[in-house]
DNA sequence: ACACAAAAGTGCGTGCGCGCAAAAATGCGC
DNA sequence: GCGCATTTTTGCGCGCACGCACTTTTGTGT
């Protein structure tokens, strides 16, 4: 039945209700700034109660990033799925990575602006890559047949730990901040970044123990 | 002078202060349950305000496990630096690791119910495992006298988030709880998991990507 | 179409985390 | 010992996260 494909009515809205939440705390992040969205202006713009924006999320923060960060992680599982399947597994994770993280996927412009304008979004967007842990851990043991649950837990944690502080790398402070207290980005490209940190873990990925 | 090399009395105040209050939170927490502490109750036990209590934590559980888990994280920079200068660094690293958080460090008793006892503590206990990351880091840096900061970087998050999969292991709760709900721990020795967990970084540690 | 179950939304009250500013304590130089 | 700087403590108020219980909406079987 189309209920059970897609979800039913139920469902749609669950998902409709996040993202009106989300973009409407990003749209008065924007227009406010982050420091003066309330809790209560967030609600009333998504059309329900306080309570149940707390359904969804724990912060202002979360709430902001959610519209930017978009689902980024879960979509690492699927592309570490698409990769060839003969491709060594270190190579398919990178550009699994890569793929969904940089190579034009990392924000800009004002999105970008945002998260770098305070340390509590700074510090939730690198957190939202921890999310890539689980959708990797269940591509790679799939991709490997591995029956070895604590390895393929540890191999992507490492890798959802290296991509996290390329991510930390990318978005953190300038040492010496333009005029006006400006926070600029790393003038590296987020896939250079992403690249050269995982290099490192090529060595675990390659060579199992066992 | 006296007061530069074991600070002064602000500063030991503030050692104390922070240690008070640790102990009077894992005290009420033992006496009450965890869920029945105060955060009125916890500042008066230790004299202090309840706004000085939120000047060194920000939530009952990081009080809590502060007195548990007791700069565990980082002692093991420490550890590693104790390590003999010949050793290869995989296996220096695993055995400060496990010296810190195995081999008769883990919690037991009292503490080890408490910390299972609710997932926030669980979480905050398994959270603190994060604190290795930068003093690791100091002294993978210094151990191999490498200048490649991002390499260090993920080499020690990596280790940190190894670390954390295998404690996180040994805390969750079984598939099939106990009679009266009682939590247990994983039945084998934290120290056996971690040495299984770490392995996996044993060739990342090994071949330095350059 | 209806009855019932399950899930989501909501109001309320509680406890609390934190920014700000003022008071108190400590460090230091003279 | 004193004056000044710095740090810590504290009170206050605000915003908010969450548990609980109730209401509303949706799903499902008959």
């Amino acid at each position: 039945m189309n209920t059970n494909e897609s979800g039913g009515l139920r469902e749609r809205k669950k998902v409709a209700t996040r993202e009106s939440l989300s973009a409407a705390a990003l749209r008065l992040a924007l227009e406010h700034g982050p420091e003066n969205v309330r809790v209560d202006d967030i609600a009333e713009a998504a059309g329900v109660s306080p309570r149940t924006y707390n359904n969804y999320f724990s912060s202002r923060e979360q709430a902001i990033v959610a519209a930017i960060a978009a689902e980024r992680a879960l979509r690492v599982g699927a592309a570490l799925r698409a990769r060839p399947a003969d491709e060594p597994l270190a190579e398919a994770v990178i550009e699994a990575v890569v793929e969904q993280y940089g190579a034009g996927s990392e924000p800009t412009g004002d999105a970008l602006m945002l998260i770098t304008s305070t340390p509590g979004l700074r510090a939730e967007f690198v957190d939202t890559v921890a999310g890539i842990e689980q959708p990797l851990a269940a591509a790679i043991a799939a991709r490997t047949g591995s029956d070895d649950e604590l390895g393929i837990a540890v191999l992507a944690a490492a890798v959802s730990a290296a991509a996290r502080v390329a991510v930390a790398r990318w978005v953190r402070p300038a040492q010496d901040t333009q005029p006006m207290g400006l926070v600029v980005v790393s003038s590296r490209p987020l896939a250079d970044l992403l690249r050269e940190a995982l290099a490192h873990l090529t060595p675990a990925l390659t060579f199992p123990t066992r």
